[in-house]
DNA sequence: AGAATTTAAATAGCGTGCTATTTAAATGCA
DNA sequence: TGCATTTAAATAGCACGCTATTTAAATTCT
């Protein structure tokens, strides 16, 4: 593709990606509403269902954030009640994150989440998930380009 | 699947959605620091390189961003003196962005780009092309779900 | 042991992207 | 004509996500 042709925004597999995920987004305000979560507290409250007791960067391994992001959000998780963060006593530079009684409740009440995610979509499982491995592909690639 | 499983980050394409572009953007932000641009205020730059003089809706319309997003973003591009702001004869409600001289000069530096993020992803074109396809239909259906 | 280095988290400051609201201009309609 | 409604952009306020820096604890090295 010539640099002319390269520039229009049509031809731009960037922008769709920007531009879907801020559409992602949306769908996701809406349904978050209820739990009164934003997408990345979201994404932190799947990681702590799955395993809980991580430090703040064991939590940003695993969603590509750093503490600059995660601090002020798991605050705001704690001021919510979800979760508490404290020292670990083996090391007092590592902060750890517990998940509240009310925290671990809250999974219920998300598990519609995903269902109701992919109804919006209108797309099949089968492409979501052929979508999704390039994804990946392509994030692995830039991250290490990076 | 079911709801346990789909709770499960790794299962979650919308997270691979989520943080590719977060890494896509990283990358933009190491190409872009020599424009001294941010990735939306470059998006608008390839808006108005197409075509120039267009309106803040119209912007937003090919953006998919509003007046709440984009005229503080356009204030900044006219404070670094790559367009202006003027509002219409015929609607005063409506602002017409323009390009600057080195606005439109800016676009022969910008040419390197989409070259220089497809090294980075180290993806074959027609892998990219195929990956944009599925983004823009799953864009519209997200959309139209919202 | 003590100084230098490394590490984890927090903080400061900036630019989006959003919802809700406001302002001002244009349009519609009795 | 005059008032209500609609529209375009701007504004207020909030939550990310980033870079650069700071703080304090752990580790290294002599």
């Amino acid at each position: 593709m010539n640099p002319e042709r390269a520039l229009l925004l049509d031809n731009q597999l960037c922008f769709s990606l920007y531009s879907t995920a801020l559409a992602m987004n949306k769908v996701y305000r809406k349904l978050l509403r209820e739990l009164e979560l934003t997408y990345p507290q979201y994404l932190v409250m799947l990681v702590l269902w799955e395993q809980d007791r991580l430090t703040v960067s064991e939590i940003g391994e695993r969603l590509y954030l750093d503490s600059a992001t995660l601090t002020p959000l798991l605050k705001r998780l704690e001021a919510a009640q979800l979760l508490s963060r404290s020292r670990s006593a083996q090391d007092e530079r590592q902060v750890i994150v517990t998940l509240s009684e009310s925290g671990r409740a809250l999974r219920e009440k998300a598990e519609s989440i995903p269902q109701r995610v992919l109804g919006a979509s209108a797309c099949s499982v089968d492409e979501l998930q052929a979508l999704k491995e390039q994804l990946d592909r392509l994030r692995a690639r830039l991250n290490t380009a990076v």
